[in-house]
This record gives C-alpha cells, sequence and structure tokens, in this order.
DNA sequence: TCCTATCTGAGAATCATTCCTCTTGACTCC
DNA sequence: GGAGTCAAGAGGAATGATTCTCAGATAGGA
C-alpha cells in the first residue's frame, strides 16, 4: 500500500469553459440553458476553493444583481443531479461545492479549513479485499487527507500549535 | 496499491461499557460526569448506524423524559472537543455521529443511505508521495467507499436499478 | 412568431443548530 | 457531611442555511 508509481499532480483548478461550452455541456444533459445558471456553473468552476452557495451568489450577483440566493441553490441542485458539481460538508456548518468532476481526492487543513483537491492515479485504483468480501457493491471512493497546508505549518509551526484547531 | 496482505474485518459496532467506566473516561478526560452526559455517550457508542443528534435525544428521553435537545447538542460538542466522537455529513442535510475514535472508514450505501464503519489496516497505513510532495503535513486519514449494500442490491439489481438514487 | 414547460425572483417557511437565562447539581475544600 | 463554586441542564427564543410557493419571465421547439 505504499508503493505509488505513478506521476502525481497536486490539481490546481484552471478549468475555463467558454459560455458557449458550457451550453453546449448543459444540452448534451438535458438542461435548459439560461445566462443565470450558465454564470453560476462558470463560477463554480473557476473556483479552485470549494465555494459555498453564498461565495457564488455574492459572486455572480455582481454580473447579475437581481440574482436571488434561491435561484443559486437550485441551480446548485440541477447541476449536482446532472453530475456536473459534488457537494461535500467537512465543516459540518454549510455545504460547500465542487465543479471539478473528474476523480480525485482531497486535502483539508484543520487550521484554516482550506480545502485542496489532489488527482493521483494509485488512489484513483485503491480497492480493498476486505470491502468486497462484505457484499457491498463499490461504485466510488474518495480519500481525504487531513493536517495542515503550508501556509498554517508557516504561520504555526506543530511545536507551538495550539489545540484550539477545527475538529472534523 | 492492489495488494491487501493484513486480515481485514467489517466491525460491528459491540461496544458496551458499563456507566462506571465511561464516568472513568470523562474524568480522564476532565469532564464532568452527569447522568444525562453519560447516556448520551452510552447511547451513542452502543449505536451502529452513526446516529444524528435527533436520534440520541429521542432514544435517551425514554430514560430521563426531561432531557433537552439542547443537551444533547452540547454533550455532543464535549464529546467531539474531547476527541471521544466524530462528526459525519455525507448527507449535507444534518450532522451523524460516530462513536468508534479508532481509526476506521466508511461504506456509504447510496440507496439507503446507510453508513457503515469499514475496519483495515493497510487502508489505514495508506501514505501517498503526492501528499508528501504537497507540503501538507498529514495528521490522518479516512477512505469513503459509494455504492450499495447488500440489501439494496437485493432489492434492486444494478441492471434495473432507477437513477433516483441518492448523490453525493 | 407563438406556445408551453421550465426557470427566476421575492418573500415566507422550515428545520437543524446555537444562544440566552435561570435553575440544578457535581465536585472541591474544609 | 456541609457549604460554596462553577459548569451543566432545561426551556424557549434566535439564528442561519436551505427549501417552498407563487406569479411573472423566458428558452426552445413547433
Amino acid at each position: 500500500m505504499k508503493a505509488i508509481r505513478k506521476v502525481s499532480t497536486l490539481k490546481t483548478r484552471t478549468a475555463r469553459l467558454s459560455p458557449e461550452e458550457i451550453g453546449r455541456t448543459f444540452r448534451e444533459r438535458g438542461l435548459k440553458v439560461t445566462p443565470q445558471r450558465t454564470a453560476i456553473y462558470q463560477a463554480l468552476i473557476e473556483n479552485p476553493v470549494h465555494p459555498t452557495a453564498d461565495h457564488l451568489y455574492t459572486q455572480v450577483k455582481r454580473v447579475y444583481p437581481m440574482l436571488s440566493l434561491n435561484t443559486v441553490y437550485r441551480t446548485l441542485g440541477v447541476l449536482r443531479n446532472a453530475g456536473l458539481t459534488h457537494e461535500v460538508n467537512y465543516w459540518h456548518d454549510r455545504s460547500q461545492f465542487d465543479g471539478n468532476i473528474n476523480p480525485h481526492h482531497h486535502l483539508i487543513c484543520l487550521g484554516c479549513r482550506m480545502i485542496q483537491d489532489l488527482t493521483d492515479a494509485s488512489l484513483d485504483r485503491l480497492t480493498v479485499s476486505s470491502v468486497r468480501r462484505t457484499g457491498f457493491e463499490v461504485t466510488g471512493h474518495q480519500v481525504e487527507f487531513y493536517g495542515y497546508c503550508t501556509r498554517c505549518r508557516r504561520r504555526n509551526p506543530a511545536a507551538k500549535r495550539k489545540r484550539k484547531e477545527w475538529s472534523v
């Protein structure tokens, strides 16, 4: 379980689709193409920090001042049902959304709550015989690593790190 | 990443501590010992289904009819800060609590929403060089397997499974 | 261009969780 | 064992994320 053979890279999200490409993506999945929906999805996939509904609302409202938060929630629900986003809730207070639908894993900082994507082919291939023995049919999996990002480590070295960190 | 060497077992939670043992556990961690707190913790560790605050409230209220939901939340917060429970939120609507604080992983059924513990030593030892290269300091990790439990598979074989399953 | 199902905005409603205030009771010190 | 202290508990109100309802707008096929 230690040997990692394939090249692995930390994913910095740089997805950047034109409105036309987004429109095509929506039509392929039978979704209507509306300006709000397009803008919300664009904001989502360009955002590397796993935004909350409110983040997206604030961002898209700059372009569509009449946008309602309701529409953001509804749109995120539609995108999730269409498989265009995943919802994560590591902090138990509000949902964050992930526009990266390729298989990937997460690094979760207990200091600043940052959630960073990690793509690693060897983790994607993870199979465990103990799971097979249970009779559980696995359709996917995800690995979360908890700890401290470089910025938090620099600011607060382990030695003097206070025990008032976030818990999960 | 395929070779699983160690014996792995599906954990069926059977923790059963006496009130005295629970009291000792609390005192060791500097927590006051109260009947409500003891009962809530006992209900938590005896419950294999990752109960919600409301589940625990309903259960403990049978013994302590005056119990308030508020107390359940406060107690769960105390237990979490003391490292005696973990909070999970796979379904994005309410928190579920896990009294099993030994390293373990989860099988998550997209059919019935069941969350089952999986202990597997090889998964516990998982280390990934791509994470080390990022400079992220890992203090723990957890693997989640999504799919269908045996009961859901029996009721709804893959072939005729409708696409109205839960999404994560 | 027209029609209709679907989408949006606005505001209200819902519901899990937290806060506030007062009362109770666990633990310490004598 | 008794008194004092301070955290814990109960009850109810508040908070805040998310969902619902409904009327008007609009995307997209005919």
